[in-house]
DNA sequence: TGTCCACGTCT
DNA sequence: AAGACGTGGAC
């Protein structure tokens, strides 16, 4: 462990730096007190999820439900439907479900917090220390790559212990944001701007140049491949979806009838065909969709056909942005046109 | 094109 | 406690 005063030092650039380079992101306050919904609903958007995306959503969010007693009494199929394209959807459901016990009670401290659904060591640090303004050890991302390559450390607990020691009992909303964004915008993890970096003759990595080997990273294991067939349905200006039901990815989202999905990418045209939701004359499109997900990389071969009859779960293209829709369900639809 | 970010939470 | 869970943007 360095001396105390090393870390008052750092700790201090960092609060300094924040002050002079803060963003006014739409969950800050242009002044006063920050708002514990907004904090809250923020940094369970920015989990896994980057500044600028969450930006548009967040704002659509408290447009819609500008009080936690609003997004409280909402449905979780409109939940749902503000959510889509953000991704990680267990996020929607738990924020639902802790919208109704927050409004009753908002916890202020990180025990309590971690008992609410969605919310775990990273996000009640985050909510007490910058909702409240009270002491709590951040720990992200971000704040695993600064304080790595700041002291040069490898491992779970060195890094734990290194950010917990750095973390000041003075300002700790600022430093909290400050420490986060100062790794975002300037200990970036490609290209860190290490010569215009105040803390550059307290950092390890900088000193020995070696900027590009913190933070150590762990092997990933290999993304599966896996390949279907999506069935696009059309009558007149509408579309066949139907409820996911039948695997726990992209749950509560409508999805196009698909085939399961195989990791056999040598099945052909005919054998899709059989599992397709009616016999119609379909007509496979010659653009194959690409979907990356967290574990899986999946390949689509899209069928399109013109429905005779009318047909339950038929949606107007128009109403599409009333329905919750993945991602990749978007993508094969802009692929037909 | 492919890789990385992206420890965050839940199970 | 290792694996599941989405997406988009930077490079």
């Amino acid at each position: 462990m360095k001396t105390d005063s090393l870390y008052d030092n750092i700790s201090s650039n960092i609060i300094q730096w924040w002050q002079n380079n803060k963003t006014l992101y739409p969950w800050r306050p242009v002044d006063g007190a920050p708002n514990p919904y907004h904090v809250w609903l923020s940094e369970i958007m920015l989990q896994q999820t980057t500044v600028g995306t969450v930006a548009t959503y967040f704002t659509k969010f408290i447009q819609k439900w500008p009080s936690l007693e609003d997004l409280a009494s909402s449905s979780l199929e409109d939940i749902f439907v503000q959510w889509q394209g953000l991704g990680y959807y267990s996020r929607a459901r738990n924020l639902h479900k802790a919208a109704g016990i927050l409004k009753h009670h908002f916890p202020r401290d990180e025990a309590g917090l971690q008992k609410i659904p969605g919310i775990g060591p990273y996000t009640s640090a985050a909510i007490v220390s910058i909702a409240f303004n009270k002491h709590a050890v951040v720990i992200d991302g971000n704040v695993k790559r600064v304080v790595s390559r700041l002291f040069g450390l490898e491992g779970e607990k060195s890094i734990t212990e290194h950010a917990t020691a750095l973390t000041p009992h003075q300002e700790p909303g600022d430093y909290a944001q400050g420490i986060m964004d100062f790794g975002r915008l300037v200990c970036r993890p490609k290209n860190p701007l290490c010569p215009q970096c105040p803390l550059k003759q307290d950092c390890y990595a900088a000193l020995h140049g070696l900027q590009a080997t913190y933070p150590i990273k762990t092997p990933k294991p290999l993304k599966q491949q896996q390949y279907a067939a999506a069935f696009v349905a059309l009558k007149d200006n509408s579309i066949l979806l139907q409820e996911q039901n039948d695997k726990k990815l992209l749950q509560n989202l409508l999805t196009l009838p698909m085939t399961p999905w195989t990791r056999d990418q040598e099945w052909e045209d005919q054998d899709a065909l059989k599992q397709a939701p009616f016999d119609l004359d379909w007509e496979l499109s010659p653009v194959q969709i690409k979907h990356e997900f967290t574990h899986i990389t999946l390949r689509v071969k899209v069928f399109k056909g013109a429905l005779k009859a009318s047909h339950k779960g038929l949606i107007p293209l128009e109403n599409l942005p009333n329905y919750p829709i993945s991602t990749l369900v978007k993508k094969i639809i802009q692929s037909i046109d």
